[in-house]
DNA sequence: ACTCGACAATTCAGTAAGGGTATGGATGTT
DNA sequence: AACATCCATACCCTTACTGAATTGTCGAGT
């Protein structure tokens, strides 16, 4: 097979139609040129160019090789620039998973930002609850977790991404509060919620939210009356607004609620403040060879105060 | 820039994912084939395999590189085999230059048995008077013509391909030939023709035609009474068609004459004979470096008895 | 915990490939 | 007829690739 050289040395020549100009610009001299040349044609058992010491032509099968030999170069070329970039992050292929609610959330940050500094990082979207996520990380199948800080699989490591709180969601003008309880936009306190049907969590899919509002309940000193399950946020939205009952949601959430919901700061007094933050993770495997994943944990990486943080306010 | 060897290095192991089985499918021997792949990476600017002792894995460049290196061996393979193919004269491109008659006899015969015999050449058809055609020739227009005999220009050679004849050709009907002349079908007398209204081939772009009716003529004691000139059979054909006078075309161009026309053979008795032949001649720059051309050549050959010969009977 | 086995990396010596300088030979030009 | 141009050839040298032998390292099996 020809080499890549004698096919750069071929296109000079039939450029220049002419050894000397055609070795100037490959920056050595006529005689090794022509040597390539002659190896060339050995090799396709093809004359290349008809040459006198007067003038130099194409030959018929000169002409066909030319336009290949240039798509061939110019794939070479590309290839090279590609892998490049592929290497070095500012190209490839980013797998996140999500769940339901970062995907309202921290994920479209993060895209935006992404395709800002890595434009040509395509992105592959799974939305997962955070313990598929954690396989995913462990297989390979997964890049990037956004997930809740859920018990973390030997290899995977994470940092906090956003910090959010729960709020009350329930039907709207619903009695079920009572007649003591704080009008629209004053924070709930928690105890108000004792013994009323309450739409929990899965402890299995859902098992960080599930035990944080059973924390929240106890601390609060009101009994949770658990009476649905469900192990993602919109369908616990479509309980209440079916008027089932009450449950906790991450304040994010309140931007794609159903009409029908209502919702409630929950009073912090007492300690609860500092129970309920929930906490959004940033995931991946430490041992991730895919340079643009590196990348993207660079650029994610919170630069003081510019990084993405909590939304939402009351 | 890498080199195709390495390129097939990548490959093998990528394929392969084992250093040692790929030497093997390479024909060579492990340590070299490890240090082809760092100096891909080296030049590439970019680790292709995960690798430690215990197994071998892609990267995400590695992975943007294969499907790319794929796809250059692939074209560097057909390449080489397109070149040689058109160097052999297996395969190209021949620009054909043809009378109007040739077109209907010796143009068809002729590719056909190209297609039989030289399927991936393909053809370029120009229909030309003989002249433009030798100019073609000169110039590397036209590869092969197939052309009347006339003077050649200097580098175009050529040999006889076809013999015919000239017939009479007038209007249906017509009662120009007097009631002495014979039958439908019996060979006329070209004496016949004395002082009738001759359609004539213009003396510059149909010379041969032009000059040969005249002989005719002259040796058959006759006087050529010529009122339009033409240089295409088919223009004569339709002047004669439109009843305006008699004309000599060749015997093929019978094939296709338009409806109102009826032809004679010429009655060959005192030496007409002899002279009523026309020919038609392949030509070629004997310089042509085209392949196709000289393996054309070379298939046209009369291998006894087994060429074009001359077509249509009486 | 230790040894063994598998496999990629490293070292070293021999050889082939590729570039440079000097020169030859053919062909138009003045 | 001497000259200029330009591709081909001859020869030398440096570089780079190959194979054989060896080392290093990681995981599996006992």
């Amino acid at each position: 097979m020809f080499s890549l050289p004698q096919l750069e040395a071929f296109v000079a020549v039939a450029e220049e139609l002419h050894f000397g100009a055609a070795a100037e610009r490959l920056n050595m001299t006529q005689p090794p040129l022509s040597r390539q040349i002659q190896m060339l044609e050995k090799k396709l058992g093809a004359q290349l160019f008809g040459r006198t010491s007067r003038k130099v032509e194409l030959t018929a099968a000169g002409a066909t090789l030319l336009p290949r030999a240039r798509q061939i170069l110019d794939m070479c070329i590309k290839t090279d620039l590609d892998v490049r970039r592929v290497s070095s992050g500012q190209a490839g292929t980013i797998t996140v998973g999500y769940t339901a609610i970062a995907g309202h959330s921290a994920l479209p940050l993060m895209l935006r930002r992404a395709a800002e500094n890595m434009p040509r990082v395509s992105f592959v979207l799974r939305e997962l609850v955070s313990t598929d996520q954690m396989d995913g990380l462990v297989k390979g199948n997964v890049d990037i977790g956004l997930l809740r800080p859920i018990v973390a699989r030997p290899g995977v490591v994470s940092r906090p991404l956003m910090q959010d709180r729960l709020v009350v969601a329930l039907p709207e003008g619903s009695s079920l509060l009572g007649t003591m309880a704080p009008r629209n936009g004053e924070p709930l306190p928690l105890g108000f919620l004792d013994r009323l049907p309450l739409l929990m969590y899965s402890t299995k899919e859902a098992r960080y939210f599930h035990d944080l509002v059973l924390r929240l309940f106890a601390s609060a000193g009101a009994h949770a009356n658990i009476t649905q399950y469900a192990s993602q946020v919109p369908a616990l939205l479509a309980f209440v607004q079916a008027g089932l009952g009450v449950t906790l949601v991450p304040a994010s959430a309140m931007a794609f609620a159903p009409a029908g919901v209502e919702f409630h700061e929950i009073d912090g007094r007492n300690g609860v403040q500092e129970l309920n933050r929930v906490e959004l993770e940033l995931a991946w495997n430490e041992e991730t060879a895919n340079p643009a994943v590196l990348r993207l944990l660079e650029l994610i990486k919170p630069p003081a105060g510019d990084g993405i943080e909590s939304p939402g306010g009351a």
